[in-house]
DNA sequence: ATTTCATATGAATAATATTTCATATGTGTT
DNA sequence: AACACATATGAAATATTATTCATATGAAAT
């Protein structure tokens, strides 16, 4: 696919075109997308998450892991724990965009937004 | 997994966990992503589409329609063309967050991001 | 140093999404 | 009406991603 000619990313040449897909595949999950809205409530441990979302512990494990590649969330050590907290900055805004979006187009139940 | 007791989507009842998953789907696929940034230049037809991004015909549709159904873009019949173009109120900010996000963590290859 | 609790990891399997390609539809032209 | 061009669609094949589960690591407590 031809792209060079796209002006993306405020031209840091290490921002490009697949940049914002790996962000978005990151958000495009429904387990990670849980735990990302169950930490925006506030800071939790693995295990508050895995009780919370009720899901196996691994998959939590690999998802925090995704997620925190990307930076959405972080981590802090604290004793045995491992405390994740989320990178608030960039998620809010844009999930405010998607509520804002939803709104608009997405009134009573709306088929076209399902898979 | 549990999540109704997360408040999200500005309690409009149709908007939920999976609505933000659903769309951040749509853009986590590079030839869709490509689709965009090319229509964030100017609306195009379809085989404007196709030789801008040098990708097969029924490709390029099929990934227009998958757009189209979450309003990311919208359609104009002109003739037997069908030009098509960005919704940029949602899509552009987005964009812009995650170019501030991925300056600030993304600085030289930036391998945490690939997958 | 052994046990226990908290979390992470690897790798096979399962689930899901994308590509492909043949063909259909729709619109204007002759 | 026959043709040509523009775009869309269905469905099988393929590729990608997530889940599973057994097990590893790491840190505190006994």
């Amino acid at each position: 696919m031809k792209s060079g000619s796209l002006k993306i990313g405020k031209f840091n040449p290490y921002i490009n075109h697949n940049t914002y897909c790996i962000f978005f595949e990151k958000l495009a999950n429904p387990l990670r997308m849980g735990i990302v809205l169950c930490l925006r409530q506030k800071k939790r441990n693995v295990s508050e998450i895995t009780k919370e979302l009720q899901v196996e512990q691994s998959k939590i494990s690999h998802a925090l892991k995704t997620l925190k590649n990307c930076n959405i969330v972080k981590v802090n050590k604290k004793g045995k724990q491992r405390i994740y907290s989320l990178n608030k900055d960039t998620i809010l805004p844009i999930l405010k965009l998607i509520d804002s979006h939803a709104n608009k187009y997405c009134r009573g139940k709306c088929y076209l937004w399902e898979k």
